[in-house]
DNA sequence: GAACAGATGGTTTTT
DNA sequence: CCATCTGTTC
């Protein structure tokens, strides 16, 4: 153990974290709390919350003697939990070092070297709810198997829909269509889409479901329907002993509650909920039942967040839960007067300049509708980066239409990157020559998609003009990129040369069957090419020899063979998808795709090729196709580039602003309308709504029976709110230039991001508080 | 005030 | 491709 004197002081030094009284009070009160306080940590962006959070954590260790398995600590996404996890493990490593050289502490060496943060419980919600179930089930209890989305949706398909044939229902087409607010691409996987989300809203908002079966029964027929699949759903799973996300949540909560978990609360000393913003009545509930036992071992909770940044409300994030933290810690907790959290405003930026800064600030403050959902009395957040920094003003780029704007912004970008820089008035704005890069910058939209049927995005456009790659993985949907087509295209006709078993298939879905023809007229173009390497084997000799089910180089054909492997030997002849980032991304969702299969399906993933019982290898090859290709077809698998681990550094990268949550750039591009041509009220809900959209709609149907309520502000109100929300979280990604661009009609089109209000006015008229270029 | 042609645009995100 | 909105015509 050492003092917290000492253990500011190496933080200061060694870190280099200014976290004393005088430099930061805010930081310095919220890092040196005594383990048994809580705390309600607000949070503005660029304020240094997982520093906090880290240097709080490793505090409780060397400062408290906490050991490092009573500490839990989470958030939101994958990513930024390993973020946690790795800043934890270096920094605690630092101190680690700097404390075994100082001879002052030789008495700790012990002490130190059996010192192991990775003891330390960190992670999503779900994967510590996965971890501890399975540590600490009872003895002989299967260990709980977590189910991907698109295995959701399939066991949906087959089990709450095409038993009693419910997709051809009238009354739950009907429902399903109100519910989601339009008949755009309505089919039987939105159908199974719609189910589950509601499904889902249940578990998030602990609702009721009998009762809500009971008060809807009278509202509409098609209720009942939904009710009954989504009833045969969650037999399935349970029969099966399959959990999807919301699930084991729940069945965590349930062991919490029930007692079952004691052993593992007995150890629990420190509960930190990072992006606690985010969070949805069950997970809050979950955090209650730790906190409950971490309190009573002494310890207590701390949660950070920031209201204004909270853009997951069709996940069920519920952002009264955050802005009522401390009445409800109190009236939820159960236990004899807890001790109070303090509230601690983190308002200091140390990300961006002070015009940026300003600029956000003004914007969160326009609409005096939305203050009304915000924290109460939340201070302003006040610039602190450290000079040198060149404060920039804010620019705008509006041109009249795409292809303009995308050719002016691919010049501007040039000249920024791999040019002199681009002037504006005293300002020159280059990267950095020495250190700089392309990821420097970033474009943020709304959408990544480049094209919508025939309409080309703005990202497609500037995929067209820039010299410079770009990064986009997203920006096409996975079937309908040239890597996907190809590869699965060469697979299809490997297995299946003359589409005998892909025919032979009842109820295979249109869009699978159109996608699977598109996939090998590409793959066959491909083939003609003759692509490297044409030695030892050229792509067609392979793809012949499969077809023939004949060997090259050896006796016998293999019983049975990994499709798996299979795709690996075909991406020899696919180059992008061995040196291309976005090929990568593709090959990985692909491979994800298929090696999930072994969690469910009996072939799992592997063709079998036996001649004395040939209708085995058409089961195996049927198999491929449900549970591989379809999905894959259909739209049902996402990329995932959350996996690399930075962004590749010589690509202008294009993300959704979702994706761009907590990541900062130098120089940050904000798509503010590149798409509105006219005040159209199709797209009015990306700008201007007129009333709540389907997020909203799902919660006014399913929050009557919750123990939430029905929410207090009306539909249109929360839209608007979350869309202040999301562009603040779009303008505060930028630490050194802030550009805004759209097309010219911004002067006439109302859009929150352009700083227009609900009530209609227009606070920014002219946008005169940013320099045009 | 109905009926029809023509215009318009079509989310996103997570475990 | 197609639902939905706008504008024109009767």
């Amino acid at each position: 153990m050492i003092s917290w004197e000492n253990y500011q002081k190496i933080v200061i030094k060694h870190l280099n974290r200014k976290i004393s009284q005088e430099d930061n009070p805010n930081q310095h009160q919220a890092i040196s709390a005594p383990t048994e306080q809580s705390q309600f940590l607000v949070a503005g962006p660029g304020s240094g919350k997982t520093t906090v959070m880290v240097l709080k954590i490793l505090k409780f260790i060397y400062v408290d003697d906490v050991h490092p398995s009573s500490i839990l600590a989470t958030t939101f996404t994958r990513k930024a939990a390993s973020e946690l996890r790795s800043r934890i493990l270096s920094w605690g490593d630092e101190i680690r070092q700097v404390l075994l050289k100082d001879p002052e502490f030789s008495e700790m060496h012990t002490y130190l070297r059996l010192l192991d943060f990775n003891q330390i419980i960190t992670g999503t919600l779900d994967s510590i709810s996965n971890d501890i179930l399975k540590m600490h089930r009872a003895p002989g209890a299967a260990p709980p198997v977590v189910i991907q989305d698109f295995v959701t949706s399939a066991l949906m398909l087959n089990v709450g829909l095409f038993k009693e044939e419910k997709h051809h229902n009238e009354d739950l087409r009907d429902y399903l269509i109100k519910l989601r607010g339009g008949k755009f691409g309505f089919n039987t996987n939105e159908m199974c889409k719609q189910l589950l989300e509601i499904k889902d809203r249940v578990y998030y908002d602990q609702v009721e479901w009998d009762e809500l079966a009971q008060e809807k029964i009278n509202e509409h027929p098609g209720f009942e329907v939904a009710h009954q699949a989504i009833n045969d759903y969650l037999h399935e799973l349970g029969m099966r002993n399959l959990f999807d996300y919301a699930m084991l949540e729940a069945e965590f909560l349930d062991q919490l509650r029930t007692n079952k978990l004691d052993d593992f609360l007995q150890g629990l000393k420190l509960i930190l909920v990072d992006e606690y913003q985010d969070s949805n009545l069950l997970q809050e509930q979950i955090y209650f039942q730790l906190a409950e036992a971490a309190l009573k071992n002494g310890g207590s909770m701390t949660v950070v967040g920031d209201d204004d940044q909270s853009l997951y409300r069709f996940r069920g994030a519920t952002v009264d839960l955050f802005t009522n933290f401390l009445e409800r810690f109190s009236t939820q907790i159960n236990l004899e007067e807890p001790k109070k959290p303090e509230l601690i405003y983190l308002s200091q930026n140390y990300r961006s300049t002070e015009n940026i800064v300003h600029f956000c600030n003004g914007f969160s403050q326009l609409d005096t509708e939305f203050q009304l959902a915000r924290v109460k009395d939340k201070p302003a957040i006040i610039p602190e980066r450290t000079p040198p920094f060149t404060d920039f003003p804010i620019l705008g780029m509006f041109r009249k239409d795409v292809e303009t704007l995308a050719q002016d912004l691919s010049q501007f970008i040039e000249q920024v990157v791999c040019k002199d820089g681009y002037q504006v008035q005293d300002y020159l704005i280059k990267v950095n020559p020495d250190e700089g890069s392309p990821t420097d910058l970033s474009v943020l939209l709304s959408s990544p998609q480049e094209q919508v049927y025939k309409n080309k995005k703005l990202p497609y456009h500037l995929r067209e003009n820039l010299n410079i790659p770009i990064f986009n993985p997203r920006g096409h949907s996975l079937e309908r990129t040239w890597e996907t087509k190809v590869l699965c295209g060469l697979m299809l006709d490997c297995i299946d040369p003359e589409c005998e078993i892909q025919e032979s298939i009842e109820k295979l879905p249109y869009s699978a069957k159109k996608n699977f023809k598109s996939w090998r007229i590409t793959a066959r173009d491909y083939v003609d090419t003759n692509p490297e390497p044409s030695t030892p084997l050229s792509l067609k000799l392979f793809i012949e020899a499969w077809q023939k089910r004949q060997p090259l180089g050896r006796k016998t054909w293999k019983k049975t063979v990994p499709l798996l492997d299979l795709a690996y030997k075909l991406v020899t002849w696919i180059p992008t998808m061995q040196n291309d980032v976005e090929g990568l991304v593709y090959l990985e969702a692909i491979t994800r795709t298929i090696s999930e299969t072994s969690l469910f399906s009996n072939y799992a993933g592997e063709l079998v090729f036996d001649e004395e019982t040939p209708e085995r290898e058409c089961y195996s090859i049927k198999d491929a196709y449900w549970n591989i290709f379809v999905p894959l077809a259909t739209g049902a698998i996402k990329v995932d580039e959350g996996l690399l681990d930075t962004l590749p550094d010589n690509r202008i990268n294009i993300m959704s602003i979702h994706q761009s949550k907590g990541l900062e750039f130098p120089l940050v591009i904000v798509d503010v309308g590149s798409d509105f041509r006219t005040n159209h009220p199709k797209n009015a809900f990306k700008r201007f709504p007129e009333e709540g959209g389907n997020s909203c709609t799902m919660e006014d149907e399913i929050r009557v029976c919750s123990p939430l309520g029905s929410p207090n502000r009306p539909g249109r109100h929360r839209a608007f709110d979350d869309l202040t929300r999301h562009y603040f979280v779009a303008y505060s990604r930028a630490q050194d230039v802030l550009l805004l661009v759209g097309l010219t009609t911004f002067r006439d089109i109302p859009n929150v991001a352009t700083g227009w209000t609900r009530n209609g006015n227009w606070p920014w008229e002219g946008l005169d508080n940013m320099i045009m270029i």
